[in-house]
DNA sequence: ATCAGCTTGTGAAAGTGAGCACAAACACAA
DNA sequence: TTGTGTTTGTGCTCACTTTCACAAGCTGAT
């Protein structure tokens, strides 16, 4: 059954990690998966997996395990990945590059549908299918109901282009560099700063 | 005064953001910032902030605020970055590409000092003023005493790279492919996973 | 139908981290 | 020297997260 509490945090950041798993063991073949099993391949807890997908509703047969094909597309759902998403990329450098042909985001039905620039070198050159726009026209996408972006620019112009991401409706950023987006409360950002996993490297070492 | 207390690993993780802040704020020539103010433009609270640095000792001055310059150099000894820190990094794609020539190293006097791939058409050319590599050689980075490495390969070869790695001598890795790596217990792993970030994004969305 | 053997779902406990509130300490002015 | 205003360092409390332990429930064999 359902449940009205409040859905971890935590939670939520291992959910595509689960999605993962199931969709790797779908293709395998597999019919079932037990918690157990699934925390030593994903090296979590088993209690862990089962309280986490226990926030979604009851996953699982006791006795059997979870049935995966049905997990997986449960949790697509959960993820809204049932319907393909589109996401916008800004910033068509080397590192832009690299996340327009990621092929980690086709698994998850995940789709890069328009890239924007702002040096002119590159506005109009191809890159993974797509030519890269111009930035300034950036508030076209409203139109396409684009409501992601990640934004693969340098940390000085990263500010400047949240800004015009959340003018043209932008609901979600992944924010590549490491700084702090400052956007409104409705918009959530997500941000990855490589030099602090770094940093959390080099003190253990 | 040092503490003998366990240092909690998040606040390791944000060593690194007070790194680049108290550098930013040396290069303005600022002497002094009050943890009020840092907590401001780190979007952080004030007590989290002298609670962190106090783990590594008293650094700031009451009635005054932390010594920029003084404190940047401390936490820089903090993250072993006072010596250059030499890297090793696996898979010359577009991912390695576009990290080989990350500018957010640089500023954390960090130095990647070799590439390797498997591709033979890769192995031999330039990147980044660095020669590829055969990664059947890795062997060879044991005599340069290089503790850590960046592992930028598709998923599939993760596992077999790390376990290159391990027998080459390397103390850290940083994974940017979604699979968790089985190492001896002396090797630390950080993995970053933008499959798990992005559904983050998606769920609140 | 009953029983043995698993596995899930979950309340409760333990562990971890964040934030508050205040004493201690410093600078500067009178 | 004393007083005012500021800021650090930290004990304590609250909130969040993980883990344990076990009842509830399923399967297949006898």
């Amino acid at each position: 059954m359902l449940k009205f509490r409040k859905i971890p945090a935590e939670t939520i950041r291992r959910m595509p990690r689960y999605l993962r798993a199931f969709s790797l063991l779908g293709q395998e073949g597999q019919a079932y998966i037990s918690s157990q099993a699934l925390a030593g391949q994903l090296h979590l807890k088993p209690p862990q997996i089962r309280k986490d997908l226990s926030y979604f509703g009851d996953f699982g047969t006791r006795g059997v395990g979870y049935p995966v094909s049905d997990t997986a597309r449960r949790i697509r759902e959960i993820l809204k990945l049932d319907v393909a998403q589109k996401a916008v990329l800004i910033g068509a450098g080397r590192l832009g590059t690299a996340i327009a042909s990621y092929p980690g985001f086709a698994m998850f039905g995940f789709d890069i549908a328009a890239i924007y620039d702002n040096s002119p070198a590159k506005i109009g050159k191809k890159l993974a299918g797509l030519t890269i726009q111009d930035i300034q026209t950036l508030s076209g996408i409203a139109e396409q109901r684009i409501r992601l972006a990640i934004l693969a620019v340098p940390s000085e112009s990263a500010q400047a282009c949240a800004t015009l991401l959340v003018d043209a409706g932008i609901r979600g950023i992944l924010n590549l560099s490491p700084s702090w987006l400052k956007v409104p409360k409705r918009v959530k950002v997500v941000s990855i700063d490589l030099a602090m996993e770094l940093g959390t490297l080099l003190f253990y070492l």
